[in-house]
DNA sequence: GAGTAAATATGAGTACACTCACGTTAGTTA
DNA sequence: TAACTAACGTGAGTGTACTCATATTTACTC
């Protein structure tokens, strides 16, 4: 073999056209991909919207857009780390909250989650719970695991901040999980809420959630 | 029109062979189609499970499934009529029951629930779950919407029975519809739960229990 | 440039839940 | 018995989510 001779001035890794071509174009079909289908189940629901009509819309074949995720609830998924990373900002934002009570730290997190979701609602109803299936594998996806954690690694943040010194509280190890379960009856019922403003769901909250936080101050549940 | 003249001993409106002849057979089909499907979910679970798959079992042609069951988690809704009227049941027959706290009766009437699903947790996990999704015509189909309220209406009974003079409490009106989520969320917690022989759903179920019916008696959430 | 391998796009194909137009049969009347 | 009607059964057909073998494009080397 004749030895690597170099060429002039070594340029070889970078061919003429910018590096992330490629990249730049996965990343803006995928763009176009959840973008079409939120819209889609915006305006149709979830069931309503076929793949097919997703894959229209993004202008490319429906094979593609499973490219891009396992399934259609996969692609829901992706509207609901948004959803989950838009919260969290809003509470860190929110300088007000910084010395609340933790239940109203809570509630606002909720809240800011509940309002993110309202436009959408049609399709929550049929995606988020249809993720909960044990057998969905959304509900198991490397993802939809990180994205819980995330979730629930902030209010353990929050609690942490509140209640500094219960850290060998017998509840504390089990309340964010207790929160998880919380949450997802939350949505449920507010899902399900037909009250003007879905005032019902606001002061099932309110009123939950100050008991909730009282028993992690006193350490027990019963 | 010649009149009506009932020929002979009138025995027209009865022919040679039974009556219900037609009836039966209807039941007997009906039968034989919620068996193969409970065999089926029960072994391979319910997404496994194809309704061909069920009409084969059961002797009939695809079709004639759905002139019984508008869709395949129809078929598992039958599934749950009997779990229900199996734990209420079980609850009215024991008689130590009779005079024992509320918190006993519920946690019996879970406990019976959670027993006999036990083995079809594969499937329940699957179509239960699938049922809570407000697009999906089994949420709020006549049959699951009796179905809960027949639930809810022995639930209220135990709490009238064990509550008798806390008619106008704060909390009475609410407290079926806060069971009926509890109970939900409950039923995610035990699918999920990893723990040997469930141990942990049994003792968050006992010592949340306890506390949900003590906050009953003071009659107030705060 | 030409050559290449890997990444990405494609759309016909597959298996499924569910529909529907039609055939078959039980029940009734004459 | 024969004829009629409504209930019931049937299976080919439909629309859908998802797969996969193949075609196309990109990034890179010489």
């Amino acid at each position: 073999m004749a030895a690597r001779t170099p060429s002039v001035t070594r340029r070889a890794r970078r061919p003429a056209r910018p590096r992330g071509r490629r990249a730049a174009a996965k990343a803006a079909t995928r763009e176009r991909i959840t973008a079409a289908a939120l819209h889609l189940f915006a305006s149709k629901g979830f069931d309503a919207t076929t793949t097919r009509a997703i894959a229209v819309r993004a202008r490319v074949a429906e094979g593609t857009v499973f490219n891009y995720f396992a399934t259609k609830e996969d692609i829901a998924l992706h509207f609901f780390e948004q959803e989950v990373d838009s919260a969290i900002a809003a509470v860190r934002r929110n300088a007000r909250l910084r010395k609340a009570p933790l239940e109203e730290k809570l509630f606002a997190l909720i809240q800011s989650q509940i309002e993110y979701l309202t436009p959408y609602e049609n399709f929550i109803g049929a995606a988020f719970v249809q993720a909960l299936r044990p057998s969905s594998t959304l509900a198991f996806s490397l993802r939809a695991f990180a994205l819980r954690a995330r979730y629930l690694a902030f209010v353990q943040e929050l609690i942490q901040e509140s209640l500094p010194r219960h850290g060998a509280n017998a509840m504390a190890w089990a309340a964010p999980q207790a929160f998880w379960i919380y949450y997802l009856g939350m949505l449920l019922y507010w899902l399900h809420d037909q009250s003007p403003g879905k005032q019902n769901t606001l002061a099932f909250l309110d009123r939950s959630l100050a008991l909730g936080v009282r028993m992690l101050r006193k350490g027990t549940l019963g």
